[in-house]
DNA sequence: GGGGTAAACATAGGACTCCTAGGGGTGATC
DNA sequence: GATCACCCCTAGGAGTCCTATGTTTACCCC
């Protein structure tokens, strides 16, 4: 059952993390945060859902990653954007305008 | 795989054909047609999506059916909108405006 | 020292949605 | 009478997100 409670629209969260870690590296953990921090809470991101896609991410050649120590001393998984990653950031937010753009037309029309 | 070719996002196409089916009553093939049309063909919408996706809202009686002759003389299944599916419709359009600008906070957040 | 909490990672399994690829019937057109 | 456009339908697969659960380590408090 779709309920109203899926907040994030499957396809999107991709980009948003890819944007995220192109504003400097961090680690997953932090995405999460970082992500329902500048969404003002719309989006809370579970673990389940994020660990998965930053596997995928990494697997196509998105993202690099390597461990390093965080502020708080302990062992986290530093991803970065490849130059590939960098392209697909950039097609993904063209693709997003376009398809809300379409959408739109959809919505404000009236008859 | 996901690649580019994935044009509507999941979840979305509920709200989309809600929004046709509420300019009036309109048969299944019609909407598909309608929606491509609006949308200047960027929304093609396959048939596999579509007659499944009416099914489900009207099993969930956001849309009710009967069926009538066309212009062209053919037995057609038109749909017209319930007031749980007026309702609905409303719902999801809110939901769609608050996603999106929280999409756009992040993509447009610059370090 | 022991217990609790937050940080940080991970995976399995289920639900849901969309697409591909079929199948079928009818009216119009050449 | 064959082909095309119209109009409906379903099964199966792929992909994505979520729930639930598990692990380890640092820190805090008593």
């Amino acid at each position: 059952m779709t309920d109203e409670k899926t907040a994030i629209l499957k396809g999107t969260l991709d980009m948003l993390i890819l944007k995220v870690v192109a504003l400097g590296p961090i680690h997953g953990y932090a995405i999460s945060q970082r992500i329902q921090q500048i969404s003002k809470d719309y989006f809370q991101l579970q673990e389940g859902s994020l660990y998965p896609a930053l596997h995928r991410l990494e697997n196509r050649g998105f993202l690099a990653a390597d461990w390093q120590s965080t502020d708080t001393g302990r062992e986290a998984k530093f991803y970065k954007l490849t130059r590939k990653g960098r392209k697909r950031l950039e097609t993904e937010m063209e693709g997003w305008e376009r398809m809300t753009e379409a959408v739109a037309l959809i919505l404000r029309t009236a008859e």
